[in-house]
DNA sequence: GGGTGGCATCTTTTT
DNA sequence: GATGCCACCC
């Protein structure tokens, strides 16, 4: 089932000592000197530009935790502002092990979006918000705007929603309101855009909804209307912290600047060389200038890693260093060389995914690695068809991040239509999603004669609905709205004595949404009916978990601004994401696919010099998840289009300097040169073909666990087995040598004599 | 008003 | 290669 990162408001000053002073001790322990000193500078600005792999959450996580077991702050004086759900929860869990779970939950954490949602949530009717907002993404962002294209005869194929969507919201991150944007128009696509965005803004509000944007805007503008509010903010959160600052947009970047004016406890992490997000409107200069921002800041350099080994690390500078506008950092670190890293060149992406299969089923039976172990990063969500076809077919578990996320999905969002419309009748988006799903006679027509009723009043949808019998529709249609209108606002006047799961399953119910989905009784039907028995039992669970706080427009609006990748991998599979979900996370083992031109760096990033070193530290962000193993793949043929085209290899590779990279038979890779022209067959080693006939068997696994298996079913190698090696034949191991990678089993074989040879290349296998 | 079939159209990345 | 939109028929 899936859980719901959800916390209560945590204002409440808990019984809590003032001060830890044995945790304060055991907090320090455990960090290199560096990171100490991060901790230990609790006043004033503190900068933290922290390569990858440099304990960076450790580090801010154990800051907090410092704070409160010195006394400098209560809990929920401390704020800590992060950009996904998955990495808040991640530093609130490690904070419980180090102060309690009883500090821990009064601690302000969490994602921009939901801590300004929830100040909203509380302030927001000073700026004409009922605390019953919904909250629309992209989908709902679009739909709107499609609306109002046809109302201003803008035809939307000609200007696509999306663009128009996306142009608009990148106004507002850079808060340019809709008469500044207009005066900046420079093109037909932005003229239209700026005719719309007013006209836009104005249906949100009319909705009493918020898209994400405003989620943020609309706080600054609540701040600077209403200082007293600000103050009580600022007085309220006396540190705050903000992981990844190289993300932070001009919007972020004031709510922050507002927040820290008081008390000066600003503590930002990040890394410059990780922005991967401008083009939603992160300014990679925030970070840049923080130092002239707080010309009394405290720099500190986090440097060392100790997530890859030094080929990985080495790798990552040589992309890095095609950059310019860099902050200046020099990574290290103690961990050993490693493994080469392996150039795998394919003849589509069809092959491409089978020699990834290969390999990781190659790691999973000869070094024991579980299949969480392995990531597979793409440029786009479309690559990973595949790829998951691959690994189906070879019997490999594995989880897609990312996509077409839970939340996505048209029956959840039917799901959700339905319940913002009982807390929130005037939101249009949802209104139109569902008033004639399931068919119940309300067709197009109707809807449009509604709309036009209540343009002409300064209606709201849902006030035509509600007096639809002056509206002059047909006998049958009216008594069809009514008959909707009737279903949605008895639910609605339920709302304060039936307990909120159970009206949401009882709206559904009558709604003939779950009907619909029963008489259809396709498997993908049946499957849209369990996610909505899912939704249905998450609601039951957050009733439960948030007692009497639980409303119905909280929990739709928490829902709102989750996302697939806030869900932990519990399982042991391979995990198929975007390069930009990986983000944060690291794996014992990592391929990059579709190294090619246009795809990555993809085809309209490579005109803007910007653009295109947003691709390489992408490139860069890649690289740097893996921990031991990394493969950089790219296929010579790929479907665009529908149709086989012709690849190059990408620019990335090829402006490559570095001895780390080899090829798949080994060789050393040079830029510029092409890999191997002789037949496929002598072409590279050919993995042992024995691990392939197999089936797999699922072991539990961790890099901690790591066990030599060499041989499912054949045996540990150990003195005195008989052994097979594929060019020596049979023989007879001696004695062994060496640790782990180094290890190393001297054997005879009759037929050539004694050998010394290292487990990890030999593949022996046990016979006897 | 509802349902079906054919055509066109893109595919960045996400809170 | 999937989704959306339009035209056509019931």
């Amino acid at each position: 089932m899936r859980t719901f990162f959800l916390q209560r408001d945590p204002d409440t000053n808990p019984e809590i000592p003032d001060s830890l002073p044995e945790a304060a001790a055991r907090i320090l322990e455990g960090l290199n000197p560096v990171q100490r000193q991060a901790v230990q500078v609790t006043e004033g600005p503190v900068l933290i530009i922290a390569g990858p792999g440099s304990g960076k959450t450790r580090t801010l996580t154990h800051r907090i935790a410092y704070l409160i077991a010195t006394g400098r702050a209560r809990p929920h004086q401390i704020l800590a502002l992060t950009f996904t759900n998955k990495a808040a929860r991640e530093m609130m869990e490690r904070i419980e092990r180090l102060v309690g779970a009883e500090a821990a939950r009064h601690i302000w954490m969490g994602t921009f979006h939901a801590i300004f949602a929830r100040i909203l949530r509380r302030e927001g009717q000073r700026i004409g918000y009922t605390p019953d907002f919904s909250i629309y993404d992209t989908d709902d962002a679009e739909r709107l705007l499609r609306e109002l294209m046809a109302r201003y005869h803008i035809d939307p194929r000609q200007y696509s929603p999306r663009t128009i969507r996306h142009l608009i919201s990148g106004a507002k991150n850079q808060m340019i309101g809709p008469e500044e944007y207009a005066r900046l128009v420079a093109s037909p696509v932005q003229e239209k855009a700026a005719k719309l965005y007013g006209p836009y803004q104005e249906a949100l509000r009319k909705a009493n909804a918020l898209d994400f944007d405003d989620l943020l805007l609309k706080p600054i503008e609540l701040f600077e209307q209403h200082p007293d509010v600000l103050q009580r903010y600022q007085e309220r959160w006396r540190y705050l912290h903000i992981d990844e600052y190289q993300d932070t947009n001009r919007a972020q970047y004031v709510l922050a600047r507002k927040l820290a004016a008081a008390h000066r406890n600003l503590c930002v992490v990040g890394d410059d060389a990780q922005s991967i997000y401008a083009f939603r409107g992160a300014d990679i200069g925030n970070i840049l200038s923080f130092q002239r921002d707080y010309p009394d800041a405290t720099v500190i350099r986090l440097e060392q890693n100790y997530r890859s080994t030094r080929r990985i690390l080495k790798l990552a500078e040589a992309i890095i260093q095609h950059n310019r506008d860099q902050l200046e950092k020099r990574l290290w670190t103690e961990n050993p060389e490693g493994d080469p890293i392996v150039l795998i060149e394919a003849l589509s992406e069809r092959d491409e995914a089978q020699k990834v299969e290969q390999r990781i089923r190659d790691l999973h039976v000869r070094y024991g690695y579980g299949f969480r172990d392995f990531a597979v990063l793409y440029r786009t969500n479309a690559q990973s068809r595949s790829l998951e076809e691959a690994l189906r077919r070879g019997g490999i578990p594995y989880r897609v991040v990312g996509g077409l996320s839970f939340y996505q999905r048209k029956e959840i969002k039917d799901v959700l239509a339905y319940l913002r419309l009982l807390v929130n009748p005037h939101d249009a988006a949802s209104l139109q999603r569902v008033i004639n799903y399931p068919a119940r006679g309300i067709g197009q027509r109707t809807v449009e004669v509604l709309m036009d009723y209540a343009r002409q009043h300064g209606l709201s949808l849902w006030q035509a609905i509600e007096r639809v019998e002056e509206v002059g529709l047909s006998a049958r249609a009216q008594k069809a709205v009514q008959e909707f209108h009737f279903l949605i606002a008895r639910h609605a006047a339920k709302m304060d004595t039936v307990p909120v799961d159970e009206l949401a399953r009882t709206l559904l119910q009558e709604s003939g949404l779950l009907e619909e989905l029963r008489r259809e009784g396709t498997p993908e039907a049946l499957a849209r009916w369990e996610n909505v028995q899912e939704m249905l039992n998450a609601i039951a669970e957050y009733v439960a978990t948030a007692g009497e706080q639980a409303t119905l427009s909280g929990f739709l609006q928490e829902v709102a601004l989750l996302t697939d990748l806030d869900e932990m991998p519990e399982d042991n599979r391979v995990t198929l994401m975007t390069l930009h979900a990986s983000k944060g996370l690291e794996f014992p083992v990592v391929f990059i696919t579709g190294l090619e031109e246009g795809l990555f760096p993809l085809a309209q990033a490579t005109q803007d010099r910007k653009d295109l070193e947003e691709e390489r530290r992408l490139f860069y962000v890649g690289v740097t998840r893996a921990q031991r193993h990394l493969f950089l793949c790219y296929a010579r043929s790929r479907y665009r289009y529908g149709e086989q085209q012709p690849s190059v290899r990408s620019r990335f590779l090829e402006e490559l300097d570095t001895d780390v990279i080899v090829t798949e038979a080994g060789l050393p890779f040079r830029r510029g040169e092409v890999l191997d022209r002789r037949p496929r067959s002598e072409r590279y080693v050919e993995l042992d073909s024995h691990y392939y006939r197999r089936p797999l068997q699922q072991r539990s696994s961790s890099g901690a666990t790591r066990r030599v298996v060499y041989d499912e079913g054949a045996g540990e190698i150990v003195p005195g087995a008989r052994v097979e090696h594929a060019i020596f034949g049979e023989g007879k191991v001696l004695a062994l040598e060496g640790q782990g990678d180094q290890a190393r089993a001297i054997v005879f074989f009759p037929e050539v004599g004694q050998k010394k040879l290292v487990l990890k290349f030999a593949r022996l296998r046990r016979i006897d």
